[in-house]
DNA sequence: TTAGTAATTTATAATAGTTCTAAACTAAAT
DNA sequence: ATTTAGTTTAGAACTATTATAAATTACTAA
């Protein structure tokens, strides 16, 4: 649990100026002990459930892509009709529940390292990803 | 490679109807001695280009999806703008070049299997996919 | 304080990618 | 041949995201 004075330096700290829509969407998203994975289209419906003021969708767009750029989130690309945010910003994979649409994280008791024995010539590597889709058995596979 | 023969039966043993279109997707996509990784953007482009007789996009959209559900494509998704397709359909995983947008295949002399500990209880796996982003050394990581 | 400025927010327009629609066409069955 | 159901097509519709430009706000420096 961060407090608002937290949200203010860490906003100023990366250069963003810290407006009451920033603070309030720093409070959704990281005022919590767990993970949180989300769409900007969830973000925006729990800003309007929970808030009287509304802030602008362009403004959640903006302050989202910002704060990804900033490091803030990563972006989790399931097909190219699902993209989620995470604000677990460590190197981790993820279970994908195809029946509820919900990400997990996961951590090394579930996936164990990655084991990259060749990369390709002259190329460094960015990132490691691993998506573990599941469902429950009785439904079916892709 | 394949005949156009071979490739009238896939289809009539899927239920799909042997139709020119179809045909000729099939000449473009399967008739290759490699894996094609493409967008529907590419195979479109490559059609109106290698061939006098135009295919509706929404044809291409059609069969491709088609393809798909019948497995004779995989969907793989870099991020919510960049979706490729895949013409190898077996269990492997994927370098993606950020400095030219290209999927690169891997197979088991690349990637060592992918050991996962813990499974969701009462969820079965339905697929398990590594990427692995690689960017040359001089460009900025994400 | 208070101007001045630069950044930010906002509603709306624009864009892009994909899906829908319904009429025309085609493959296959009778 | 005729019929039927599947397929293709152009264009409309839709959806998610980004761009625009005016209004507002945060900050700076006098």
């Amino acid at each position: 649990m961060l407090k608002n004075s937290e949200f203010v330096s860490k906003l100023r700290n990366s250069g963003l100026r810290p407006t009451k829509q920033r603070l309030k969407i720093c409070e959704v998203l990281f005022n919590r002990d767990k993970t949180f994975h989300f769409t900007i289209n969830d973000l925006a419906k729990n800003i309007s459930e929970n808030f009287n003021e509304k802030i602008s969708l362009a403004t959640i767009y903006n302050t989202v892509h910002a704060f990804k750029d900033k490091g803030y989130l990563k972006e989790i690309t399931i097909s190219s009709d699902k993209s989620y945010f995470d604000t677990n910003i460590t190197k981790h994979h993820h279970f994908y529940d195809e029946d509820t649409n919900l990400l997990i994280d996961c951590n090394d008791n579930e996936i164990g390292k990655v084991n990259i024995k060749n990369n390709i010539t002259g190329k460094k590597i960015s990132s490691v990803e691993v998506l573990v889709r599941v469902a429950s058995d009785t439904q079916n596979q892709s």
